[in-house]
DNA sequence: TCAAACCAAATTGTATACAATTTTCTATTT
DNA sequence: AAATAGAAAATTGTATACAATTTGGTTTGA
């Protein structure tokens, strides 16, 4: 699956999709120089298409670009890293509400099968079988709101969280709790209820909603230490 | 302002933010081909930084690349036109909510001077200046949400929208409204009235004194072609 | 011993050269 | 005359070469 030291990658677009798995996955963690020559050679290429795939993973966010000073792997701040699940909480909770509105029978099907899925996961505590399951789920939710342009931008702005969604995932022991809460969005869903099928989404994704988000994001930039 | 004719520009960031402001205050209308060594020749440099100067546009979006068959500026289509202002509206309304709670005496205040040099625009039909002071009057917004990740990502979806906003702008009593609904937002903005700002500048970008069906009839046909 | 300055190595940014594919024009055939 | 096939031109994608800046180490001085 991955592509670690795959070696006949010849266009740039599989390259940045290589690395960008390896970003997402954490196997390349956030801080980490990626250095030009070195992923030239080892994907067996020039240095061209290694810019062009580090310049589109900087546009995406997953790489940190500083002008002649190298790439990193993008370290998200504290405060940033608390403005981001803010905005995905609203970005998340506008796809529930939409899918709830416009979603066809068969599209509830689907979610209710992918759900299904997921509590076999979940009682077997597999994380990283609920790990798919969950982004199957979400995934679903996105097309329903029949919104392209809102799915791939929430989809980007997952991606981009996801290395930190994975330590969050195995460090609570969320599993079940997740799970819970995906039945109620199902049924919100399901019975067409915009505002509650927004509200909870809002509330799933959100790491603690309320006061403590609006005491970050108040904090002046220089008392967090962001990217360096 | 303008750099039609720039020679002297080294930078591949320059490069970029050149041809931004050319797209954005369409100069370069949607649809135009950007050939990477008429560019380059234009520009005065080579077609390296031309290249890495089209990806980050189209990274944006303001540039769609279809390999092997080169740059044009970014045609909208209906349908996608539609989805990105229903995701516009909900950021735009994000901010409003987020600053009517975060901001500050002094940030209000700023909005308040904004908003009275707006009025002097609208009063003299002046439609450019106008533009100016709605972006400064919003800009402030953005930034008194006091989340810098959704400031930025509604300032990225607003210039993308931008060459359409503009001809939206030149209808007739479309200043007067805008700016009496500029009225109704600060006032709740000071007043903390969270909901109601955030309704408010929904609807100020969704409808902004008019139909939304009113605006996609105003434009050149050109320019809603769905993409190829 | 520590610090500052300078030189060397490495790395990024840009230019040019080459390869591959698309586009366009021409010529031939029906 | 229209259409199709083929070749030439143009354009994009990649590789390599060169320039400029940063980084790291070494040396010299106090």
């Amino acid at each position: 699956m991955s592509s670690k030291s795959a070696s006949a990658l010849k266009r740039a677009s599989t390259l940045k999709e290589a690395l960008e798995q390896d970003i997402v996955t954490g196997q390349l963690a956030p801080g980490t120089r990626l250095e030009e020559m070195g992923l030239a050679t080892r994907f067996g290429v020039s240095r061209t298409p290694v810019r062009e795939a580090l310049n589109q993973l900087a546009s995406i966010g997953l790489v940190q670009i500083r002008p002649r000073r190298g790439a990193v792997v993008a370290a998200i701040g504290l405060k940033e890293m608390m403005e981001m699940f803010e905005v995905m909480a609203e970005l998340e909770g506008m796809c529930g509400q939409l899918a709830a509105r416009r979603m066809i029978g068969e599209d509830r099907a689907k979610l209710a099968v992918y759900h299904e899925q997921a509590r076999s996961f979940a009682q077997t505590e597999d994380h990283n079988g609920y790990y798919d399951a969950n982004v199957c789920f979400h995934e679903c939710i996105y097309l329903g709101s029949r919104n392209t342009y809102l799915a791939d931008q929430t989809r980007a702005l997952r991606n981009r969280l996801a290395p930190y969604r994975r330590l969050q995932l195995l460090q609570r022991q969320r599993l079940s709790g997740s799970f819970a809460e995906h039945g109620q969005i199902l049924k919100a869903i399901c019975d067409g209820d915009e505002a509650r099928a927004k509200k909870l989404l809002s509330e799933h994704v959100t790491v603690q909603s309320g006061s403590f988000t609006d005491f970050i994001a108040t904090l002046p930039t220089e008392l967090i230490q962001s990217r360096a």
